[in-house]
RNA sequence: GCACAGGUGGUAGAGCGGUCAAAUACAAGAGACUGUAAAUCUCUCGCCCAUGUGGCUACGCAGGUUCGAAUCCUGCCCUGUGCA
């Protein structure tokens, strides 16, 4: 029924679970090319910290939306849907197979839903004065001037408490959304029990640390970027720069950050099992089979 | 050996006669997600029945005082510091 929406495959699942390299085996084998889905590798600079992949471990697949922001500009969800939509137009358009593949699952739905985020900029004068606000204040406000939106928003969430005032302040309220799926997309997940991906996360984590990216987050700072937007990057950025700035010590920063990787995997997995539609593989090769009968 | 201080849940650490299964933080588990999404936020967290103003076992060990003790007393066992 959905025949007529463009073909596109998605590549995704929790952190460490391979997803880049074997998106490019696909992409050689079916002629596709790939977008990135993930919300920190869009930054330049980042890369090792991300795990972004390579110009050679690339072996000739075009990439898209990798490093198409400055990492001291927040770049938002609406920016990846409007790029990675016109990426798959684009790539379709010359006959190739477009293949999305990341672990940020919101940008996922972005991406593929018809019009899921309200078409309002952040007013950042509006959020200056609202972050003052406590979650309660901003609850109270926001039932009075969106009742709808404030029956089903997490009360306790300054962070979208502030953007639904936002919305409502710009255009009355937020618009219902429309999960409806612009593209007729296969998606497949990768995934591993617990225990292997903490494994798998710890031993990824050494060899970084081994190949520089102590190094990496120290020349960010030294090039401009604020500890403070650095904490907001999460994960190696904040707890490396936490390091850097002496708040923990070596081996605590080890520790720690090890431990968030994995939360932060598991918070994947939490976006990802509500998802009905994804055929979670073994291999490539179940990979494969599943491709060809889509295609 | 004498003198202090202290031994509390997975850890750190409150509590110092009742309202304590025990603050808080961390760890752990589950979950949410409408332009910060690696962000942000919520819930659970002694055991058991799992409905509850439910049952059981708990605050180093053994006794005691009391209507009632993690909280007071005695002894013992540990630990830290001070003096020898």
């Amino acid at each position: 029924m959905s025949t007529k929406l463009p073909k596109i495959i998605v590549i995704l699942g929790p952190t460490a679970t391979g997803k880049s390299d074997f998106a490019v085996d696909l992409a050689k084998q079916f002629g596709g090319e790939i977008i990135s889905a993930d919300s920190r590798q869009v930054y330049k600079g980042l890369d090792l910290g991300t795990g972004k992949i390579t110009k050679r471990e690339m072996r000739g697949v075009p990439h898209h939306l990798l490093d198409v922001a400055s990492a001291n500009r927040v770049f938002t969800a609406s920016d990846y849907a409007r790029l990675a939509k016109h990426a798959i137009s684009k790539i379709a358009g010359k006959g190739k197979l477009p293949i999305i593949c990341g672990g940020t699952g919101f940008y996922i739905v972005a991406a593929l839903e018809r019009q899921s985020l309200a078409p309002v900029p952040p007013n950042t004068a509006l959020r200056k004065k609202l972050t003052k606000k406590s979650a309660s204040k901003l609850f109270s406000i926001l039932k009075k001037i969106d009742p709808e939106r404030a029956r089903t928003i997490d009360a306790k969430n300054s962070h979208r408490l502030i953007r639904a005032i936002e919305i409502a302040k710009a255009i009355g309220k937020s618009p219902a959304r429309n999960r409806e799926e612009e593209y007729d997309a296969l998606k497949i997940g990768l995934n591993f029990p617990l225990e292997t991906l903490k494994r798998r996360i710890d031993l990824r984590l050494k060899k970084r640390l081994r190949l520089g990216l102590i190094k990496e987050v120290e020349h960010l700072h030294e090039k401009g970027l604020s500890f403070k937007r650095m904490e907001a990057l999460g994960l190696e950025y904040r707890y490396i720069s936490r390091f850097l700035r002496g708040i923990l010590t070596r081996k605590q920063m080890e520790e720690e950050l090890s431990r968030e990787i994995f939360k932060f995997a598991k918070r994947q997995n939490t976006w990802f099992k509500k998802d009905n539609s994804i055929h979670w593989v073994k291999n490539i090769k179940e990979a494969k089979i599943l491709i060809k009968k889509f295609l």
